[in-house]
DNA sequence: TCTTGACCTTCCGGTCACTGGAACCCCCAT
DNA sequence: ATGGGGGTTCCAGTGACCGGAAGGTCAAGA
C-alpha cells in the first residue's frame, strides 16, 4: 500500500505519516521507485497512533505507548501509569481554560457591545481598580 | 526603569519583555549605553498584555486589543467581539477536554495496573473490536 | 509514442509564544 | 584591577506538524 491509501484508509495527512517515519514511530519499507511500502502493521501502528493522539498523548507518550503495545511482557501499571499521568494534565487544564471562561464570559456579559467606547473588558485588562 | 525592575514589577520574564518589544507590542526608549528605558506607560501595556495572556488570548489578539485600549473612539462592539470569538474557542477546547477526559478516565478505571499485561487502555488504542 | 495528470519523493521554511544559551558590554563596589 | 550582577544581540530549539517548491514515477488516453 502507497502512502496515500494509508492516509485514506487511517485519516491521518500524509504529511503526518511521513512525519512519523521521521521521528521512527514507524519503518514501512520502500519499493524500487523509492514509494513507502506500507504493511498491515504499519496500518494498524498508524491507527494506533491516531487514537493515541485524539487522546491527546503527546507523540512521547505514543512512542512509550507502542512500546507497551508490542511488548508481550508489559505490566499493565505502566499503561495506567502513562494514561493516568496524561488524565491529570487535562484535569489541570479544563479548570485553567474553565477559570479562563469565568473570567471571559462575566466580562462579555458586562459588555454593552455597541459603538461607545465604555468597555469594562478593557477596564479589567487595563488594571480597572 | 530596567528591564529587570520591570520584569519583578509586572511579573514577566525579561525575555518575553523583549520578545514583545520585538514584534512591535511595546516601544521602550534607550539610555545612551543601549539599554532599554521604559516608561510607566510600557510597565503599564505589559501589565495589560500580561492579564490578556493570562486570559489566553493570542499575540494577535492582544496587538487588536491592545490597540482598542489605546483608541479612545473604539466601539465596545468590537472588543467585545474579540472576547465572544476567544471564548468560544475556549469553550470549544474545553469540550475537547472532557471528551478526552471522559474516554480516559473510563479507561484508566478499567485497566488493573498490575504487573500483568491485560490492559484494556492499550486495547482501545490498538482497535480492540 | 507522447503527454497529461495524479501520484510519489526530499528538503526547506513557517507556525506560536516564547526559552535557553553563547558571546559580549556596562556599571558599581571592593 | 577585579568580580559580580546587571544589560545587549543573535541563533537555535520547542511540538507536531503544514505548505510549497522542485523533481521522479506511473497508468491511461489521444
Amino acid at each position: 500500500m502507497n502512502i496515500g491509501d494509508v492516509s485514506t484508509r487511517t485519516g491521518l495527512p500524509a504529511k503526518t505519516i511521513r512525519y512519523y517515519e521521521d521521528i521512527d514511530l514507524i519503518k514501512p519499507l520502500r519499493d524500487d521507485n523509492g514509494y513507502r511500502r506500507f504493511r498491515d502493521q504499519d496500518v494498524h501502528k498508524l491507527n494506533f497512533l491516531g487514537r493515541a493522539r485524539a487522546l491527546g498523548f503527546t507523540i512521547e507518550d505514543c512512542r512509550t505507548l507502542l512500546a507497551l503495545y508490542e511488548d508481550e511482557t508489559r505490566a499493565s501499571a505502566d499503561v495506567k501509569r502513562v494514561a493516568r499521568d496524561h488524565l491529570a494534565q487535562i484535569e489541570t487544564k479544563i479548570a485553567d481554560l474553565k477559570a479562563m471562561r469565568d473570567t471571559l464570559s462575566h466580562l462579555v456579559d458586562a459588555c454593552a457591545g455597541d459603538d461607545r467606547p465604555d468597555c469594562p473588558i478593557l477596564q479589567d485588562l487595563g488594571g480597572k481598580s
